[in-house]
DNA sequence: TTAATTCTGACTAAAAAGGTAGGAATTCAA
DNA sequence: TTGAATTCCTACCTTTTTAGTCAGAATTAA
C-alpha cells in the first residue's frame, strides 16, 4: 500500500465532490482552490478516477465531474487504489533475486507483511467516502 | 508511517539476530548472507539500531550484534521507527502553505489520516520480535 | 465565436530509496 | 605482534518515484 500525496489529494478532491454533490457538475478549477492542490495536477488524478469509473465528467463550459456513485458506495481503497496502480507493501514476487519468493527460504517476515496489508487494506475498505463528509 | 524495504530488512535481521540469541555475536556477514542484504547496507542499519539500544556490538574478530533486549519486550514498531526517522502517513505540519495546518480550513481527510496512522501503529505496536521467530 | 472546461501526452525537478566505496578503529587468535 | 575479522563512519552514487509543469487539442454552453 502506498500512501503519498497523490492518493491523499484524490481522497480530498472526492470528499469535495461528495460534499459539494448537490451542485451539479464541479470544475476542477473549484477543487483546485479550495483544496489548494494545482489544477494540472488534479487533471492527471482525475484521469484516473475517471477511467476507474469514480467520476463521471461533462466538457465544456460550465462543465466539471460528478460521482458515478452515491458516496456512501465508494470505499477509500477504491480511490487509493485508482491513482496507485500498485498496492502492494514489498516486493517479494518482483525481485526474484532477493531470495523471497523461492519455494525455500521464503524470508522470515513475509507473512508479517502480508497481515499488514490487509491490516491496511481492512481500514480502506471499512471507511466510505460518505463517512469524510460528517463531522468534521 | 513509511513501509520500505529498510524497515523490512531491519525486521528481517533482528528476527535473525532473536533466532540465533544462544549462539553469542551475530557478525554481519553472516546476517548478510542468510538475509541476502548487502553487508554496507546492513551496517548503516544497524547503526541506527544501535543509536536506538536495539542492539549491542562487540567489534573486531568474532564480534557481531546481539539484542539488547530480550526479544519478547522488543515492539516492531520500536524497530521500523529507528531505522526509519519519520514516521508519519502525512506531512501536514510540515508544508504550512498546503492549507492543512492553519487553523481555519483544517483539510477535510486532516482527521482520516491521523486515524489512519494510530490504525498502523497499532499494528506494530502490538506484534513483538519474538512473535516473528515461532511458527514460520 | 469565445470562454470555460475536460482531455492527453510529454517533459522536468526534487526527493527518496537503495544502495557502494573507502577507509579508520578495534579486537581476537595464531 | 601481526593479520584477519569485524564494527564504525562518512561520503558518494544510481535509479526510481513523486509531484508536479507545460502545451495544446477537443468539446460545449452561453
Amino acid at each position: 500500500m502506498k500512501l503519498t500525496n497523490k492518493g491523499r489529494y484524490a481522497v480530498m478532491a472526492m470528499a469535495d465532490l461528495a460534499t459539494n454533490a448537490d451542485k451539479g457538475p464541479i470544475s476542477l478549477t473549484e477543487i483546485s482552490i479550495r483544496q489548494n492542490i494545482s489544477l494540472a495536477y488534479l487533471e492527471q488524478i482525475f484521469l484516473k478516477l475517471k477511467n476507474n469509473k469514480l467520476v463521471k465528467s461533462s466538457r465544456g463550459a460550465n462543465g466539471g465531474y460528478i460521482l458515478e456513485k452515491p458516496a456512501s458506495e465508494i470505499k477509500l481503497s477504491n480511490i487509493i487504489h485508482a491513482v496507485n496502480e500498485e498496492v502492494k507493501t514489498l516486493n517479494c514476487k518482483k525481485n526474484s533475486k532477493k531470495g523471497c519468493n523461492n519455494k525455500f527460504t521464503k524470508c522470515i517476515t513475509h507473512n508479517l507483511w502480508d497481515q499488514l496489508d490487509q491490516h491496511i487494506n481492512s481500514f480502506f475498505e471499512t471507511v466510505k467516502l460518505q463517512d469524510l463528509t460528517k463531522n468534521n
